[in-house]
DNA sequence: CCTATAATTTAGTCATACCTAAATTTAGAT
DNA sequence: ATCTAAATTTAGGTATGACTAAATTATAGG
């Protein structure tokens, strides 16, 4: 009468590094030991041994060579997507449901990701109404498992006097979140990049919606992802990535 | 900026040796060491093993003695009492607003308890206007951890003829919810006993809502726990214990 | 080609939380 | 009071997933 577990299960160190490898190897092609031991806080010989076991698996959920890095394999790919989507839907669960502002949403998900079933998954998706973005504009992968492509590249990409529309931001550092949320900064805010004063870094950016222009520095700029706008309130496509979550 | 967490945090496992003491104190004003064993299904010598941890604690959790089994320290009872309302709040959590039935909460509830914030308990149990049931009829601690006593008893020991009101199922056996949940002996449903078959140890319960007599087993007998009803409607009070979750 | 530096891996520990098998203690029955 | 059966503890292991220190490999500049 009960219905043997189709789905295999990971631990909770294990599918951290399944999301922490697919970021660094959409960003980088692949993900080097350092890389995953900087996004996880541990120490690289740490993730070396976690990269052993994970190769070891039946099914390997990366390839892994000495020194080369490490991609995901097929099943890894899954993994990491089914991981990457509970977290997103429950950012955007807490936030729609909850009261949990989009500064807060990261890191109880980042718990929750680990233990919800995927009959609790589905609960939810559907009560979003099987959203495609998480409050900070990351797209949620489908219950299939696609992930649409990015096309948005950081705002300090953009041309001086560029339109943009801004897609995403980087969910990892409250701070961050509160300061550009406070500066009206969201996803579909249409912006403009007035200038860039490389003596000291700084972007000076025009927010269509508030009339105000704000000085960002380069962390905040590089943490909020864009594309590009041809005339202000009209969208168009373009590519590149790199992002966070 | 950052506050500091006040709020000591303890593994899974403690959490949940935690629930099981608690319990079985109330029931038995100690908990052995093979209870504990039997009820999270792992061997005594770990009981053992975990019980020495947890009284060794600053605070301890648990006041210890070999071959005497354990009690809670107020630490612990404290600790208890938090887990068991997170775990009672989500399960009402997942029935009233993800269309979990109550068969299938406890076993959800059992992951979460143990990773969400006081943050997200406090949202949910605003959200859920602080109630003080849960799906199964369990209490739930309120905000500041009083449980409010039990008064009710297994339905087996009502007297034949009598009448009772349900007050709560043991939560723990989907399949004894599923049952009892189509006999209508649901929380708040008038019943009498109308006779126990010594022989065969069933009881004919006559369920007041649907008019129908059912015959139950010892097994089911006493996982519906009920409280006196001197007449049919009208609910009364009385003590005893035993219980589950 | 050679070397210095950075990245990575290996080797050896530690803590948590479980296990089995064997030894010990307690309690109940005579 | 003694013996026996049940409960409990001790001893010795396993698997995870982290760490440090030391050894090794890769890479880039000269
Ligand atoms: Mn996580
Ligand atoms: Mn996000
Ligand atoms: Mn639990
Ligand atoms: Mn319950």
């Amino acid at each position: 009468m009960q219905r043997i577990q189709m789905t295999q299960t990971y631990s909770q160190a294990f599918e951290d590094y399944l999301k922490v490898i697919h970021k660094l190897v959409r960003r980088a092609g692949r993900a080097t030991t350092s890389e995953i031991a900087r996004c996880l806080d541990v120490r690289p010989a740490s993730v070396t041994g976690m990269l052993q076991k994970m190769a070891e698996l039946e099914p390997p959920l990366v390839s892994y060579e000495k020194h080369q890095g490490a991609v995901l394999t097929e099943a890894g790919e899954v993994e990491a997507l089914r991981v990457i989507r509970r977290h997103r839907l429950l950012e955007l669960f807490l936030h729609e449901y909850l009261n949990y502002s989009w500064d807060e949403v990261h890191e109880e998900a980042e718990r929750l990701e680990h233990v919800i079933s995927d009959k609790l998954g589905a609960r939810i998706a559907a009560l979003l109404g099987d959203p495609d973005r998480d409050p900070h504009g990351h797209p949620i992968p489908s219950a299939d498992l696609v992930l649409r492509p990015l096309t948005e590249f950081p705002l300090s990409q953009l041309p001086v006097g560029g339109w943009g529309i801004v897609r995403r931001v980087r969910d990892d550092e409250p701070a961050v979140l509160r300061y550009v949320g406070r500066l009206g900064l969201r996803p579909f805010a249409p912006i403009r990049l007035v200038s860039h004063v490389a003596l000291d870094g700084t972007y000076h950016v025009l927010v269509l919606e508030t009339g105000e222009t704000v000085v960002l520095g380069t962390a905040v700029a590089e943490a909020i992802f864009v594309d590009h706008l041809s005339v202000p309130l009209m969208i168009t496509n373009q590519s590149n990535a790199e992002d966070e979550d």
